[in-house]
DNA sequence: TTGTAGGCGTTATCAG
DNA sequence: CTGATAACGCCTACAA
């Protein structure tokens, strides 16, 4: 913070406008007096402060990203996304994460005031969804993942119930007809959306579906075994089982080695993320792949457009589409064991 | 950027003055006054601008964090443990990544003044480390992974050395002569560190060291493959192999089940990181395993550090212990096949 | 206990 | 082409 324009100035022997025109190209000055200026800061290594740019310019050239979390598989990837979006425009990237309660959000949102253009927002519970209504009222800002239907907020969002429509429909065509799901963590917005997206497509197909075939999971390998042991505990077992996520798949197979049964001979299992352990575990793991770091990109992208078109700007809702990713687990290839190195 | 600190003193009568004292607890104010203060500051959603802020007490509660890239297994956890501990001094995180060449970094760098009271920077590349010299010079920072010796800066490092030694004598320890390493990228300086352990352990053990057994690697799983490739076609080949990474360890399991040879019988395989696959593939892969998150927390803590010292702060060097993990690639142990349940 | 006014470092407007 | 100078929004002596 030391070296300031007024330094540049008076050493280069011109006013502070005349240096600021010169570093900014915003205006006419003449090559001799340029190139003295430029010395002169280049020696100095000087860097206008940003704090008072942003200021007078009320731009920061920053963009605010609030996740439940910042690292982690899934949200890593989406920051991956929008950074490199972000990058190529040149902007910077102020990220904040574990947000749990609203209050918490709240208190994050406002600390960005003034130091961001715009913000990207991404949290899983439904319910605080609902209440984000006027949080962000000053900047524009793009919804990650969001799946209530946002009146005034753009969107970008993956096809969960999609996804899961398809995991189910290629179990059928498989010949299942008990197929169980185990469910993502309550309260969870994507979990709902697959639990949604499973049922439409068993009542699609007139099977019937049994409410003891829907056992609640919350996203963790140690939920899924849990949860596959209760399937496996049934009198009427299961023939195949949709887990939510990856992790909970993984723990429901180890839960149906355990009982001594094979996948996917005694049952198929299908996940959901494509997360990359799916491609190691034996058998490997069928799931449905979602471009996350797409989702990050595109909601950085259309941010930018928001930021661009000012205030008239009319909220857009994007949904990335859900590939099923057939593997071992689900019965419809053979089996392979170990790792496979086949490129991805 | 809209309601100001001078429309909530309007509102509520009193200066510009008595409200910063309110808002900020920095003064005397009367209880009323306080009260009626707060009062129209939550009524109009006022949250102060903080680029203005950060420009009057020139301190902006930011921390700047430059990585290599920010996503993926290893820099996530970085940030995540950054994250932790930044958060717990309410402080914000400036992100940015991607910066391959000295150039890039130096325009990160300078775009970050006066947005940021403090650095943590990291950068793979040795050379790139040698050039640092001043490049962040009016800003306290520390370096993350740092192998080089540096004179005025802070480092917080993992004992990359130590970690190799480690493999190396315990695979001596389990009786083999012929031990080969697939090293890292080149210009690493992680990669050049594990190289130096391996050598130092057998060196010490007074096992000869063949050429022909350090081969070039990249850190992709690729490229263990075919490092793999080229010891295995050795005609007097390797009883075990230290990958420097997991990547390329699990490239290096694929290429000896596709010789039709046997892990841990025919060759012992050990990786490093302890990625979280390392337990899922099979058979499950050895490794050494860092607190990677806690790296980055002792730098948010070192950093703060020095904040607070400020003038005359004398830098530090710390150095993160690396533990062996021993799983079935390396025949200390009962191959087990398939994903493992057992809690991480 | 409260108000006035100067300054933080830049940019932008308006005269010269 | 160049130089004063008024914002930008806030904090903080200094006065009252």
């Amino acid at each position: 913070m030391r070296v300031t324009i007024r330094q540049v100035a008076r050493e280069a022997g011109v006013s502070v406008a005349t240096v600021s025109r010169v570093l900014n190209a915003s205006g006419p000055v003449s090559a001799e007096t340029s190139r003295r200026i430029r010395d002169v800061a280049a020696r100095l290594r000087y860097a206008p402060n940003e704090a008072a740019r942003a200021l007078t310019r009320s731009r920061t050239h920053t963009i605010g990203v609030l996740l439940p979390d910042i690292y982690g598989e899934f949200f890593s990837e989406v920051i991956r996304g929008i950074d490199q979006r972000t990058r190529r425009e040149g902007y910077h990237l102020l990220v904040s994460g574990s947000h749990d309660d609203p209050a918490e959000m709240e208190a994050a949102l406002s600390a960005m005031r003034g130091r961001v253009d715009g913000l990207l927002l991404m949290f899983p519970d439904a319910a605080a969804q609902a209440s984000l209504g006027d949080l962000a009222h000053d900047v524009p800002f793009v919804l990650i993942n969001g799946a209530a239907r946002q009146e005034r907020a753009s969107v970008v969002a993956m096809d969960n119930a999609g996804g899961a429509r398809a995991v189910v429909r290629h179990l059928l065509a498989l010949g299942h007809t008990r197929i169980a799901t185990i469910t993502g963590a309550p309260g969870n917005s994507d979990a709902a959306e697959r639990l949604r997206g499973y049922r439409e497509a068993l009542r699609a197909a007139r099977v019937e579906r049994p409410a003891e075939l829907e056992v609640a999971g919350d996203f963790t390998e140690d939920g899924g075994h849990l949860a596959m042991r209760r399937l496996l505990e049934l009198s009427d077992r299961p023939t195949a089982v949709f887990a939510a996520n990856d992790s909970m798949a993984i723990g429901a197979l180890g839960a149906v080695r355990e009982a001594g049964l094979v996948v996917p001979d005694d049952v198929a299992v299908v996940g959901f993320d494509d997360i990359p352990i799916a491609r190691y575990v034996t058998p490997p793991l069928s799931s449905i792949r979602v471009a996350i770091d797409e989702l990050g990109r595109l909601a950085a992208e259309r941010l930018f457009e928001a930021l661009e078109a000012g205030e008239d700007h009319r909220p857009t809702r994007d949904v990335l589409p859900a590939q099923l990713i057939v593997r071992g687990s689900c019965g419809a290839t053979l089996p392979r064991a170990g790792p496979a190195h086949a490129p991805p």
